[in-house]
DNA sequence: ATACGATCTGAGAATCATTCTCAATTAGGA
DNA sequence: TCCTAATTGAGAATGATTCTCAGATCGTAT
C-alpha cells in the first residue's frame, strides 16, 4: 500500500512565512500580538488567530520555542538559539544570561533520553530593586 | 531615626496561612484554582481573588515559586524545593530531574543580582517515544 | 484591653491572552 | 486545470488573572 499515514502536512502560506520572518528578524522574543502588530505594517492584513495558528505549527515542528516570562503572555523565539534568563521577582525584569551555567553533558538525565536543548531561568532580585527596597 | 521605610508589611491572616499550607502539603505544584478548590473543603470560605493575592505576596517574598508548564495557567510550589525537569517534546511528558546540573554558584549572573533560585528544563525525546518513532 | 488607621478580604465585574467557529479562500498533488 | 483538505479572517467564546470597592481585620500605639 502506498497511502501515507493520515498525518496533516503543513502548507506554506505567505502568512506563515511572514510570521517566521518576524521571529527571525526580531532582536528579542516576541509575543503573538507583537508579531501581529508588526505584520500589520505590511500591505496585506493578517489575522491574529492566524498568527497564533502559525506559532502553534512552528512550535509543534520544533522550529520555534515558547517562553514564559511571567507577564501573562507567551513569547516566541527561534528554537535554535540559546535561552537562559535572569528574572527579577520584584520588578519582573527579564534579561538574557550570557554565560550558560549548564554543563553540556547534563547530569541526572536518564540514559534513554535524547537531549535536544534546555532552558534555564535564574530567579532573584536585581540590584535596582534591592536598592529601592531598603 | 526610628521610622521604618514606607514598605508595605504583609499581614498574617488565616487565609494566607491556609494558602501556604495547601502548597506545603501538596504532592505537586498547584494552580490557583486548585488551591482555591481545596480550601473550599474547609469550614470557612476563601475567595479566589484572595488566593491570587496571597500567591502574589508569597512569590514576591520569595517563599513560593511560580512555574509555567504551558497549559495556560501558572502553578505554584515552595521555592525551597528544587525544580528541574525533563520535558519530552514528542509526548509532552514532564518529570522531575533528580540531580541538578546547575552549579550552585551560577556563572554569568551580574554581581548586584541576588539569586534566590532557578528552574531548569531539559528538552528532548524520551526513550519510549524514540522507540515508538522508529 | 481599646482605638484607629492601614491592610486585607469577598464577590463579581473587567481585562486580556488565547482558542474556537464557520464560511470563504487557497495550496498543492493528481 | 481540478479537486479536496488545509488555511484564513473576523469576531465570538473561553478561561485565567486582575481590578473595584465597601466592609472586615490585623497590629501598633494608647
Amino acid at each position: 500500500m502506498t497511502t501515507h499515514p493520515p498525518v496533516a502536512r503543513p502548507r506554506t502560506t505567505w502568512q506563515r512565512r511572514a510570521v517566521l520572518r518576524a521571529i527571525e528578524t526580531a532582536s528579542c522574543h516576541l509575543a503573538a500580538d507583537e508579531i501581529h502588530r508588526r505584520l500589520q505594517r505590511g500591505r496585506r492584513r493578517i489575522g491574529l488567530a492566524t498568527v497564533y495558528r502559525a506559532l502553534e505549527a512552528f512550535v509543534r515542528a520544533g522550529v520555534v520555542e515558547p517562553v514564559h516570562i511571567g507577564d501573562g503572555r507567551v513569547r516566541y523565539g527561534l528554537a535554535a538559539r540559546h535561552h537562559d534568563h535572569l528574572v527579577c521577582l520584584t520588578c519582573g525584569a527579564w534579561e538574557p544570561l550570557e554565560a550558560c551555567p549548564v554543563p553540556a553533558a547534563s547530569g541526572g538525565v536518564p540514559s534513554g533520553f535524547a537531549v535536544t536543548g534546555h532552558r534555564l531561568e535564574v530567579f532573584g532580585h536585581c540590584a535596582r530593586c534591592r536598592e529601592a527596597d531598603r
